[in-house]
This record gives structure tokens, sequence and C-alpha cells, in this order.
DNA sequence: TATGACTGCCC
DNA sequence: ATTCTGC
DNA sequence: GCAGAATGGGCAGTCATA
């Protein structure tokens, strides 16, 4: 299949503001993608290469494209990097570039979907030195061998990002639309939703019993995919096989489950008239990781699914040893553990786990200790099905002894004032808060279904402190927010020693769209060609202003950090924010906003940690109680 | 050999 | 991760 | 309420280059 007519209707979806119309142009679309194209199409849509568990990667990110469009057409980078900060968006400029190219190219014949994949496998698969070249010279001869509507997207696929207006649930729709024909041609299925639809309508609509069989496949659909993480592939087979096509696909040790995702409530009480009786866990701040056992093997997926399993060599024995099962797909959450103190280490130190080289010696540096909490699989049965409660029960029954793995920390209630202890004893313990389950729900994968609330610390605003920033300079937005001209602010705390404004954060979210339209236009205003002398930041942001305009933000946590100049002292690090949320404005002057040393004393306060790691290192972080 | 820009992926 | 917005 | 797309700090690893 030809890549240009995939682009025309990758154009018609992103120009779509309707959902039903992007489903439909989609299915339009699929259905005229041969066999052979069709898991190339999907990734593509995806803006990705393959699945995340193949984990190929183009290795062009935002600075190696913006090389790359200058390599295809000749501008230069500073050309190319102005017109980014105005539209937002490298694809769009490398289509209005290749469209009056400084170096006339040859427009070599037709670029097929097959042509385009392939050479991104080859580009992801270049490494070593002089690979960054070779890449390069692969991405712009593919765009000189487009029109621009081709370069556009060309561009988007590896940055990731394709901004068509689609995800996965879109494409599931698509495909439930595009075999709906064949499900209800099983005569069956027909009389059976025409049944069940006979108590709504006294005269059946035709139209309703489609809809019916299509919501009901775009169920089956998802319900596939959330054991075999493969969209592509899912596609493919539907194509070569229709329907039946989806009959082979079953949970299998070795291929990741998609993770149940939870939903946030701001009380104890809301999660109680919510959920009613429900196990309420601990909250850890570590890495969620999803363990299979295949009789002699290992393999450990990350949350987004990503094979990690060169990260945990430790775990890996510990499922070898610990779990009596033959076959197991279980989830827990791995953190960081100090032996001696019998403390838990926070997730920045968890994090500094090795991918690769030294992995063993730093296994042995920093334990970890693995709190399971679900179980989807074991010796062959399907426990997703089962009620959340049962589930976990088998947890507990397939956990052997050891040290490494264990069961994560719960009560069972119905009482709000009960939840409420629970969750300011992990708090005080220094967790993140809890996570509280439906006793009988089934294992929701890849849905925010309240079936799973949680609970943070930072939800609840009398618990969490904000801080009062001051404005010291802004970003161009990109995408969407290009058209507001502002998509971020750089802010800063007041240092009263040396009255100077150090940097703290960038802010990102929180501001509606009137907001970031209320900000660029007073920032403009008050722009500062060169850094203001008063602030001292290594971060440049595209505008500078003076620091004048202070506002309220919320965060989850006060961190050491290596790029932010608050509180940064010669061989110390400075001090940023986790998870940090614009809330308002504030009428205060900049020299009120909230202090150096107050976030020091905030960062004290977290917990029991400490400046120094154990081991004394630069920036690194000390334990916390448990 | 050391450093910094960049990328991908954790939260 | 958090948050906002269109449907 | 769903789905999608904006945006955050900061880690290890890769590659180019001083």
């Amino acid at each position: 299949m030809e890549f240009s007519e995939i682009c025309e209707y990758f154009d018609r979806i992103e120009s779509m503001a309707s959902r039903l119309e992007m489903t439909q142009i989609l299915a339009q679309m699929l259905s005229k993608v041969p066999a052979q194209d069709m898991r190339h199409v999907i990734y593509l849509s995806q803006g990705a290469l393959g699945p995340r568990h193949h984990s190929i990667e183009a290795g062009l990110g935002e600075g190696l494209i913006v090389q790359g469009i200058g390599k295809a057409t000749g501008y230069q980078k500073e050309e190319i990097l102005k017109m980014y900060k105005e539209v937002g968006d490298l694809g769009t400029v490398c289509q209005r570039l290749a469209g009056r190219k400084k170096q006339r190219a040859l427009f070599s014949g037709k670029l097929t979907v097959e042509k385009v994949f392939s050479n991104f496998v080859k580009i992801s698969q270049l490494s070593g030195s002089g690979s960054q070249d070779s890449k390069l010279r692969m991405f712009a001869e593919l765009i000189n061998s487009s029109g621009g509507t081709e370069a556009k997207y060309i561009t988007r696929i590896p940055l990731g990002n394709m901004r068509l207006g689609i995800g996965d649930p879109t494409i599931m729709e698509a495909l439930a639309l595009n075999y709906t024909g064949e499900f209800l041609s099983d005569r069956k299925m027909r009389r059976k939703i025409a049944e069940e639809l006979k108590e709504k309508f006294d005269d059946v609509p035709e139209g309703e019993v489609a809809r019916k069989a299509r919501q009901r496949l775009r169920a089956i659909i998802e319900g596939k995919y959330n054991i075999f993480s493969d969209l592509g592939e899912i596609a493919r087979r539907l194509k070569e096989n229709g329907l039946k096509g989806l009959d082979e696909i079953s949970i299998q040790a070795g291929t990741p489950i998609r993770p149940t995702l939870a939903e946030r409530l701001p009380s104890s009480k809301e999660i109680i008239e919510k959920l009613g009786k429900c196990e309420v866990q601990a909250k850890y701040d570590g890495l969620r990781v999803q363990c299979h056992k295949e009789n002699g093997k290992v393999t450990i997926f990350s949350r987004q699914s990503e094979n990690i399993t060169p990260m945990f060599p430790d775990l890996v024995e510990a499922v070898k040893v610990q779990i009596k099962a033959q076959t197991a797909i279980f989830e827990g959450e791995a953190l960081a553990f100090n032996e001696e103190t019998e403390q838990y280490f926070p997730f920045q130190v968890t994090i500094t786990r090795k991918r690769k080289y030294d992995v063993a010696q730093k296994a042995i540096e920093l334990p970890l200790r693995l709190f399971a909490f679900d179980l989807m699989f074991a010796n062959g049965e399907n426990t997703m099905p089962l009620p959340f409660i049962e589930r976990g029960r088998r947890l507990a029954q397939i956990i052997g002894k050891g040290d490494t793995i264990r069961i994560a920390k719960s009560i069972v209630t119905d009482d709000a004032k009960e939840l409420e202890d629970f969750f300011l004893e992990s708090i005080e313990n220094g967790l993140e808060g809890i996570i509280a389950k439906d006793l009988n729900a089934p294992y929701i994968a890849g849905a925010r279904k309240f079936a799973w609330i949680k609970l943070k610390r930072s939800y609840k605003g009398e618990l969490n402190d904000s801080v009062d920033l001051t404005i010291i300079g802004y970003f161009r937005g990109r995408g969407k927010r290009a058209q507001f001209g502002l998509g971020g602010l750089l802010t800063a705390v007041y240092d009263e020693k040396s009255d100077t404004f150090r940097s703290v954060t960038k802010i990102g979210t929180g501001m509606s769209e009137q907001m970031l339209s209320e900000l660029e236009s007073k920032l403009s205003k008050i722009a500062k060609k060169q850094k203001p002398a008063r602030v001292e930041s290594d971060i440049i942001p595209d505008v500078w202003t003076e620091p004048k305009y202070v506002i309220e933000v919320v965060a989850d946590e006060i961190t050491r950090s290596p790029m932010h100049t608050a509180g940064a002292q010669k061989g110390s690090p400075g001090y940023a924010l986790r998870f940090p949320r614009m809330i308002k404005f504030r009428e205060k002057r900049a020299e009120e906003s909230t202090s150096v040393a107050e976030i020091i004393e905030m960062h004290k306060k977290q917990g029991t940690r400490q400046v120094e790691s154990p081991k004394d290192g630069p920036g690194a972080q000390g334990p916390q109680r448990i």
C-alpha cells in the first residue's frame, strides 16, 4: 500500500473534531489496508514501530529531528527552531520547508508503507560510532522521497506523537465497526442481541442491533488486547482470518497484560460511598512491576509493558524461589530497601537501579522489596475474572518464604474513619497514600473504571502545603498550546540572602486555556531580552520575564535537584518540586513568594528523609521509615 | 578520558 | 505523574 | 465519564566532541 494514501486518511482524521467521524474514517482506512501492511499501519498510527514490549525505538528525538530536517531541506538549524517555536509542531515545520526546499530533491518514486516502516526499523537498529549521522541520512532520504503531507507524518512518527486525536480505544472502536457485520452474521448472536433488546423496545430498530453488536465486539477486542498488548497483531489477525483470528489469543506468561489503572478521589468518605466495603492497600512509591513466571523463566514488565527484566536479577531469582506455582502472572510495587536500618528509600533512590552495566553490584547496594498486590494467572488458570478478594487469597497462597516478595499491607473496611486512619498511618510512615479496591471486581485491565481508587496526601488540601512562586520566564507551547504562544512557565523561589530568584520548577499543568491566554498577555508585556540580573537559573526559557507575577503551586513532594538552582551550593544540588501544578494567581510582590529557606524547611519535614545518602553521595536521599 | 546534549522511560 | 477540554 | 493531548522532575544509557 502507498504511504501517501495512509497520510491522506491521517490528514482527514487530524482535521476532524467529531469522535464518531474520526472513528469512521479510521475504520474506512483500515478496511483498505491489506493484511501484510496491517501491523505496520497500526504501529505507525500510534507513532510507534511495534508494541511496547518489543522496544523498537527510532532513537530520533527533537534534537536530532531538527538536524534531520536541516539535512533534508537545506535550512539552517536556527531557522527550523524559530519556525518550530511559532507553529509548535516539527511535522508541520518539515511539511512547510520540504515544500519550498532549498535543495531541489530527486522525487524518487512512491513511498510504500512497507518502505517507510522498514526504513524506520533499520534506523532503530543503528548504533555505535557514526550511527547518528546514518540515522539522519536515512531520515532525510525518506523526507526527500515524500510530498509535504508524507513529510509531516514521517517527522512525527519517530517523535512518537502523531497528533491525530486517535489512541488505542479509537483503533479498537474502528476495528469493532469493521467487523460488526461478521459478528452479526452469526445467527445465534443476532438472535441473542435482538432478544435482549426486546426488553427495551416494542419494535427493535435495526440500528440498535448493530450498535449493541458493535459494543459487544468492542468489548471482545478490548479483552483480547488487554491480555495481548499488541493491537497491530490483533488487527492483522482480524484482517487475515476475520473474527476467528482472535480465538487463539489467550492469557500467557511472557506476554504482558495491560495494567489496571486507578481513579482518584479526594477523601475517604467518597471512597466508601463509591465502593462500600473494600480492601485498602498501602501505596508504595516505587516501580510497578508485572512479574511473569513460566516454568523456569521469569520476565518482568513495567507499567507501560516494557520488558525491564535486566534491571532485576535479584527479583528474577526471588520469583523463582518464592513463587509456589509453575506458571504465574502477578503484580506489585518494587522499592529499594535498606536492610541495616529497615527503611525504604524514596523513588529517586529506587530508580537509580542500573539497567545494563553493574546491575548486579547495584542490586546488592540497593536490595529490593516487592509488595505484591494482585494475581492474574496461576498454574494455567486465568484469575482475572475472579473477584479481587479471591485473587488476593490465591496470591497469598502462592507466595512462599523469603525476604524479597511479600504481600502489600492492607485492611478491609466499610468505614470511612477506619480507612482514613489507615491512610494517615501510611502517610506518617512515609508512604504515598492508599489504593482502595472493590472486593468483587475482576481485574479490569487497561482501564480506569473506579474498581481501584487512589488517595494521596496531595489530593487533600489540608495536608498539603502549597507554595507561592515567582514567574521568571515562559516557554512557547507545542501542539494545541502553540496558539496561545505559551505552554509552560519557569518559576522561582526568593533567596533573601542574595536578593535573587532561583529556579525551582517549570509548570505546565493546572492552567485553563483562558489562563494560558491571560498569562501570555501579561508576561509578554514584561518580557526581557536577557536573563534579569536578580535571576539565577541554569534553565533557559524561550522568554525571560521580569520577576513580577506570583502564582500558587501545589506539588506532591520536594526533591533534591540537579537542574534547579533553588538552594544549590557548590557541590550540593538544589531543590525542585515533584508533580507541580498551577492553582491560581496570587496578589503578592515577587519578594513575598516562598523563600529558599522555607523550601529547605519543607524538605526536611517530609517524613524522616535525610539530605545525605547512606554512602554520602551528593544529591542522594536517605531512607524513610516505614 | 571527561563532559554535555540527547533519548527513552520511570514516576 | 497531573490537569484540562471536546464530545 | 471517556479519550486524548498538553505539561512536570529526574534517572541510566548513548553518542559526539572537547
